[in-house]
DNA sequence: TTGTTTTTGGGAATTATTCCTACTCTTAAA
DNA sequence: TTTAAGAGTAGGAATAATTCCCAAAAACAA
């Protein structure tokens, strides 16, 4: 039997989980929140196998909540639901710990599948992302070096070149350098595209 | 007894949907489809009531399927269920004819509340859509006169001024001066704040 | 060790932005 | 009808930001 419990601030989409969940045989959804600080009360006092977990939720999000539950339960294994096929949050899902990342488009038996395999510690992912993550490495963020990956998402947050010298502690002439760069590099020509490159790319957001 | 239809792309929401209503005594889920497309060749040969549909779908997504469905069958009450508590789009909805908006996060009694209403041809949204469209009235985009909310959508969309000068035939020095009073009016620093105000407000995307 | 990349930033030229002023047009009030 | 107010349009001048070019440490790989 595998305890489950489910995180998802969306009301209508954790009832209607729970409800799908709790037709089968060998899944208890024995809770669920829609706080990861909630989700992580529950799991201090209860025996809780695998944890069901919407990506994007406000407050602590699915990956910081991944990290803190992986950190003092390392047995438990994560389950990532998201919107978006994007191969990048995939990616840093898997370094806070879940053990796979499903999209929410995926069909339910897909779900369920997902969710006996992660209870097994298998790693899984939606199809999609698999391809994606293919695909990702002719991403063009691999056109930029740290630094300048830094400063683009400093410069998409909204903040001034003035002020990101000073938090990073390199001169404005620096900073200014840099972001000529990554205009060059990435073939961008206003700081509005700036922006959209580093939300296409979930820099920001 | 409602006879009622959920169009979603989103397969886990769908079928956990599904299973909510299907509870419900006066409640007959009849159909659930993934686009806007497949719902409508239901609804033309189907007795259909309400119908719940998603906000944002590909393809033809919620405001044009809603549009579609109303033109032939302006009996049936559509409820559009959205991520987002977003009053220009809650506006655009209702005009395409739309009965109620709701959001995914409202609680699951809210959404069953809003579907009894809806099929008694009841407008209904949800609490904090009412606010948000309470407080548009005061939106900051009420500081611009129209040239510059022309101007700003132009610079949100990623163009420059020496562009927007000459698409809007005037010259480089006034589109310049347009942008310095937006940011004064908006009290906004960087280009990307100007960016993000223009998505905050509907003006792009 | 040697060569390469990263990180750093100055100088100078070029552009962009701001602030101020001012003219024309339209619209609404007196 | 005259007046006032605001929208839309720009130019000049001062200031600020950006670009381009160059170069020197520092880190790192071969």
């Amino acid at each position: 039997m595998i305890n489950l419990i489910i995180v998802d601030d969306h009301d209508i989409v954790r009832a209607g989980l729970k409800r799908l969940l709790e037709n089968q045989e060998n899944i208890d959804v024995i809770g669920d929140f829609g706080t990861g600080e909630t989700a992580y009360e529950f799991i201090r006092k209860n025996e809780v196998d695998v944890v069901v977990m919407d990506l994007s939720m406000p407050g602590k999000g699915g990956i910081e909540s991944t990290r803190q539950i992986k950190k003092q339960f390392p047995k438990i294994n994560i389950l990532i639901l998201s919107m978006h096929d994007n191969s990048t949050m995939a990616k840093k899902v898997m370094d806070a710990g879940a053990t796979g990342y499903i999209l929410k488009n995926d069909i339910a038996d897909d779900l369920i599948n997902a969710i006996y395999s992660v209870s097994k510690s298998e790693v899984i992912f939606s199809r999609a992302i698999e391809k994606s993550m293919k695909s990702s490495d002719e991403s063009i963020l691999k056109k930029l070096n740290d630094r300048e990956l830094e400063i683009l998402a400093e410069l998409a947050k909204g903040n001034d070149l003035k002020n990101i010298a000073n938090d990073l502690s390199i001169s404005y002439k620096t900073a200014a350098n840099y972001q000529t760069s990554i205009k060059q590099k990435l073939e961008l020509k206003t700081s509005v595209d700036l922006y959209r490159v580093a939300k296409d790319n979930d820099i920001v957001q």
